[in-house]
DNA sequence: CACTTGACCTGTCCGC
DNA sequence: TGCGGACAGGTCAAGT
């Protein structure tokens, strides 16, 4: 489930591994992880060289020197992993990895680089990979709806305020979720910044005050940066981009704590439904209204 | 129109 | 031990 600290992680570690390094080949077997044509890929994907790595939302950019760009998102279970050609058939890797040899039974894409490649990983087949002219990135449906990013310096509490009042009667984890009104939150950061900020997930919107949604964004702020800072958060299969495990999960005040005592009150932590997700809450410091 | 639910997938875990 | 079913949760399509 890789949110936006996850992603960010894997953008960075790419950003140290890719740019200079030529696309020699790609090969796939499930279709609808990169359904470009084999045309386009020809033409525009392999011989190219990677330029940067970038983000936005959930989702990488790999620009490409011939004016196109790989755009990946991992939805729940996608991995990018890069391997030097040595380590891709070498041991090695400490027996709590999450990763073993590679290819394995869950690659789906892999692009052979020049003296490496990189695996593009998905279990469950939810994510993909596009090739796209770089310029036309910003039209495509999914980019066009997306929200603010929420740590640009540039997005306010007001702005994020007016974005949340558009949605009086969802209950407020549905709008926090929703890419539309802030891009990269996903169900981790959602519980994490609801706690912080003492709101039931399933208070409406119009329910929350304006002194509750501006700690909510400062909280919002402050899980996103430490995740980031702590390489993300490894339940089950996120990795980084050099098979490395992030370890925000052990600073989480409610994320997969049902059962345990609050670290604020100590009552106990409970997991229910909101927004069609599994959540996890502190019944006593977060009261719906 | 606003909002909610189901589908897409596979691996894991739980109860019988 | 095996087996069915619930669950995991990002996004889009379909339903209310």
């Amino acid at each position: 489930m890789p949110e936006l600290p996850e992603v960010e992680t894997i953008r960075s570690g790419l950003s140290r591994l890719l740019p200079g390094l030529r696309i020699e080949s790609v090969k796939t077997d499930w279709e609808k992880s990169f359904p470009n044509s084999k045309n386009d890929v020809n033409r525009f994907l392999i011989g190219s060289k990677i330029v940067q790595v970038r983000r936005r939302a959930k989702v990488l950019i790999i620009d490409l020197d011939s004016k196109y760009s790989l755009i990946i998102h991992l939805k729940m279970t996608g991995q990018l992993v890069f391997r030097s050609e040595q380590a891709v058939f070498g041991a090695g890797h400490p027996s709590d990895s999450l990763i073993g040899k590679l290819p394995d039974k869950s690659t789906r894409v892999i692009f052979g680089l020049d003296s490496a490649k990189l695996f593009f990983n998905d279990q469950r087949k939810f994510g993909w990979a596009k090739l796209l002219p770089t310029i036309e990135i910003e039209n495509i449906d999914f980019f066009k709806k997306l929200g603010p990013e929420p740590l640009k310096s540039t997005f306010k509490p007001e702005h994020f305020i007016e974005r949340i009042r558009k949605r009086p009667n969802s209950p407020i984890k549905a709008v926090l979720l929703d890419q539309a009104v802030v891009a990269g939150v996903g169900n981790i950061y959602a519980d994490e910044s609801l706690w912080g900020a003492k709101i039931h997930p399933l208070t409406k919107v119009k329910d929350v005050k304006d002194a509750e949604l501006r700690k909510l964004f400062k909280n919002l702020q402050e899980v996103l940066r430490l995740s980031i800072k702590k390489g993300g958060s490894t339940d089950k299969n996120y990795i980084d981009a050099e098979g490395n495990k992030g370890s925000y999960l052990t600073f989480a005040k409610v994320f997969r704590r049902q059962g345990q005592p609050c670290l604020r009150c100590a009552a106990t932590i409970e997991k229910i439904r909101a927004a069609g997700r599994g959540t996890h809450i502190c019944t006593n410091c977060q009261v719906q209204i």
